[in-house]
DNA sequence: ATGAAAGCGCTAACAT
DNA sequence: ATGTTAGCGCTTTCAT
């Protein structure tokens, strides 16, 4: 925005008329004389005039932005929800402020902040922690918001989510792992509190339950570092082992990269999967596919996850109502699990 | 930005002084008693006054945001890079606008133009193909604009760029192969025409070139096939066995996506890697130390490059003068590549 | 040290 | 059908 650029009123001057004549020529206001309108159109583009948003924002009242917070960009599973997303923005005429929060509560308050400071139309958070505080700030933003993959006990009109059913998930997983005939079932999950964690841990119990298959603490290893620079796939690695001890035959691990972590692990120690080691993951991010042998899955629509969640948000912002939705994942049956 | 919010004219009113003494206070202007300035700080907090950032833009002729184009925000590559972009853009204060072009010129030239009618204070382009059209807008948004990996001959001031030296890698990766022995040695290309493939080619010919070994145009394989919605890895899976019959041992792959389809094409052949085709790669995406056997490839530092550019905008910005990097690839040496 | 007033580039209500 | 004016929320001269 350095220089000075061309503005409607350097048009005006150019076709000899006002201002307003410009603006309503150039927003196809129908009050103009068809021969005005083209003919500053005309000008307009000749003398590359390009509207300022910024000046439209401040009298509309309207960026037609929206913000997104995801936990860390260059994860696999974000990565896909924000190119879903700006997938339905872009159309829309809706620009993307992209943040990552990193898991760390203080950095995602930040972006939401700067996103009210930028007023932007909507926001989007894709971060499974929600707390007491994001729910404050967020309710005084009174902005549409829809929260991707994570939960909150608040009920307020502003709060609208699209959710994967964890639990189901977590259900799916272990069930399938039953079915091949394994009895001594684990785990393996990651320490960051988050309520995926824990939903996907209670499908696996409920699983467990319903066969009437033995439980044992032992079979459920959660790492307990919380800590953003351990990858997920270190966290599946460190914790292998700890499964291995317990003898367990196939493990439901907390999501791919976890799984991959695991299946390193097990090519370490030259434990074959699935012949030794069944293993079964969750998200179905490409990766999955491409690793030996080819993981088997709980598959989540990521692309789909982050449109229908745009959506949505495009939806509140037309003032339609809209309901949460929940989605469900499906077993993507592949290399990595097997009978006993 | 739909309800009436808390302006500093509110504030002004509250504390019975000007709307302009409320703005100096705010902004720590040197001119205000102290004590003036900390009640009104107090009050602004107590009225939960957030500063408007659109209309600051307006007066300001500053947005403090950054337009950021990529190919797609779900490749792993161009992931890694916006991570890298946003680490040092949040501190700066600076927000990220971002889209995804597809590699579709059309799309690509809609986001610029968004940014110039968003007044984005600067922009980065990550997207191999730089064409005429896109110089010529670039060109006339006047904002300073870092090219990623992406290069264009037009030497004007705006354009200021870091890359990778691809030939140097093409030609490292190529030595490599030739260093275990291959003699027959492939390429094993994309067809999307881009500048990083045909110089990547280039590296590796000149590395045999160098070595004296025989040149085979039935050892190159570029798909013909530029297509979008076509992943990297079918490329690679549908491309591999023509170099196969070509008999080569050694394929230098264009990226790592490429080479993990040669692999999945491999194993479904029952053709081992490495001891019967070594396979080199190149980016040094997380992917490619996952699978089996772990790529061997040329290393972007991906990160960093986000990084580099991102700062270089920066001191663009603060109007210093930089200099174009050119950043240097390393092998890594993995277990896809052997000795024949 | 503070207030009044202008202006950033635009839209829209109000004239005519 | 077009011009005039006000105003969106802020920063910044220019007065005082």
């Amino acid at each position: 925005m350095n220089k000075r650029r061309i503005s409607i009123e350097d048009i005006a001057q150019r076709a000899g008329v006002s201002h307003s004549t410009v603006s309503r020529a150039l927003r196809d206001n129908a009050l103009i004389s068809s021969k005005v309108r083209e003919e500053i159109k005309q000008l307009a583009q000749e003398m590359n005039y390009v509207p300022n948003a910024i000046a439209q924002s401040l009298q509309n009242k309207r960026t037609n932005t929206i913000g997104v917070v995801v936990t860390s960009i260059a994860d696999p599973f974000f990565a896909e929800v924000v190119e879903g997303i700006e997938k339905i923005a872009r159309p829309a005429g809706l620009s993307v402020l992209l943040s990552a929060s990193h898991r760390n509560l203080q950095q995602e308050i930040a972006a939401i902040n700067s996103f009210h400071r930028r007023r932007v139309d909507g926001i989007l958070v894709a971060d499974s922690r929600i707390s007491k505080e994001h729910t404050k700030q967020l309710t005084q933003i009174a902005v549409p918001t829809v929260l991707i993959n994570s939960q909150t006990e608040d009920q307020s009109e502003i709060f609208h989510s699209v959710a994967i059913d964890d639990r189901l998930g977590g259900k799916l997983a272990t069930e399938h792992l039953i079915s091949l005939g394994h009895t001594a079932i684990g785990y393996l999950g990651v320490g960051d509190r988050s309520r995926s964690n824990q939903q996907r841990l209670e499908g696996y119990q409920m699983a467990l339950a319903e066969a009437s298959l033995p439980q044992n603490a032992d079979w459920i290893a959660i790492s307990d570092e919380d800590d953003t620079r351990i990858s997920n796939v270190t966290t599946g690695q460190k914790m292998l082992s700890k499964l291995l001890t317990a003898e367990v035959t196939g493990i439901f691990c907390y999501n791919d990269m976890v799984a991959v972590g695991a299946l390193l692990a097990c090519q370490k120690l030259g434990i074959l999967v699935p012949r030794s080691l069944s293993l079964v993951g969750f998200d179905g991010i490409a990766l999955s596919g491409y690793v030996t042998p080819a993981l088997t899955t709980l598959s989540q629509p990521m692309l789909e996850i982050g449109g229908i969640a745009m959506q949505m948000l495009l939806d509140l912002l037309e003032e339609k109502t809209v309901e949460n939705r929940v989605l469900s994942p499906f077993l993507l049956q592949r290399g990595s699990s097997a009978a006993l």
